[in-house]
DNA sequence: GATAATTGACATTTATAAATATCAATAAAT
DNA sequence: ATTTATTGATATTTATAAATGTCAATTATC
């Protein structure tokens, strides 16, 4: 946490060399994207730039996908679960009517956030987009709160 | 929740039944009992009985297949991130030794649980499988810990 | 006691999610 | 300047998860 190496943020990978890495299709790395699973860079002339964090972000998508046979909907699903809102600690008037408390479809980064705490934030950049990249760290974050909790 | 009509809970129905109501297969509905989405009463002669609240508990399922699209190892995922250890109160050293608590791949009622609270505790009666047979309680259950948590 | 339904295990089919292909227009790189 | 890569949108293909089919043995029902 919190040590962040600058190149492995930094966007330098454009889509064709992002799917050359991951072994797969331009078409599917947008699929994806439109699917809300990751949220890429993007220049002023709107082309994605990806960055290294990217790349082993989508190929944990990607084992989800291939290995633990978990359909693209279902990831948006669990991403659904993330408790954003106690990251972000956003009032009760936001949760009221914030689309990621009150669905359960998507994930908060796929939302807009009007009138939210979230309206001007940068997604790409947020620390629950960050931090539950990994399937797997959704349920360390839900021990995390039981366990406080005692 | 508190108040419990027999009737919904008496295993009534056999699986040729339950087939019929649910318009599908005694060979799906077996399948599904195989990968842990559900658990039929058992009589002695180990023939399957289902109550109207198994019914419910699998129309439910199938909407997360057929209307959601979350695949079957979505389904047990999602599953997998049910805090039963927050709902059963278990104790650290049972967390360090159980499957459910460690594992991200199957809900608790799918595993046996040798040496912890659950060892000789019946699944299919367990708080647990009850209020979370339907996907969107779980959402709301890590709402509850999030919000008690202020 | 005879017919109908269940069991589990293995094989097969089908429905469809996931991945590609194609397109004309725009932007980047050499 | 010319070639190469990108964009989004629509159509098509493919890989495989999900659903059935079949079987002999066991159990339930009439």
């Amino acid at each position: 946490m919190t040590h962040t190496n600058i190149s492995q943020d930094e966007p330098i990978y454009s889509i064709g060399t992002a799917a050359r890495l991951l072994h797969i299709s331009v078409h599917t790395l947008r699929m994806y994207e439109r699917e809300g699973l990751f949220i890429p860079y993007k220049k002023d002339s709107n082309q994605r730039l990806f960055s290294k964090k990217d790349i082993e972000r989508i190929e944990c998508i990607r084992r989800a996908i291939n290995e633990s046979k978990i359909s693209i909907n279902g990831i948006k699903t669990i991403y659904s679960l993330i408790p954003c809102w106690d990251v972000i600690e956003c009032s009760t008037e936001d949760r009221k009517v914030c689309k990621a408390y009150n669905g359960h479809t998507n994930a908060c980064w796929s939302y807009k956030h009007p009138k939210t705490i979230c309206e001007n934030r940068e997604c790409r950049t947020c620390e629950v987009y960050n931090s539950f990249g990994d399937c797997s760290s959704i349920k360390e974050k839900i021990k995390e709160i039981t366990t406080t909790n005692i």
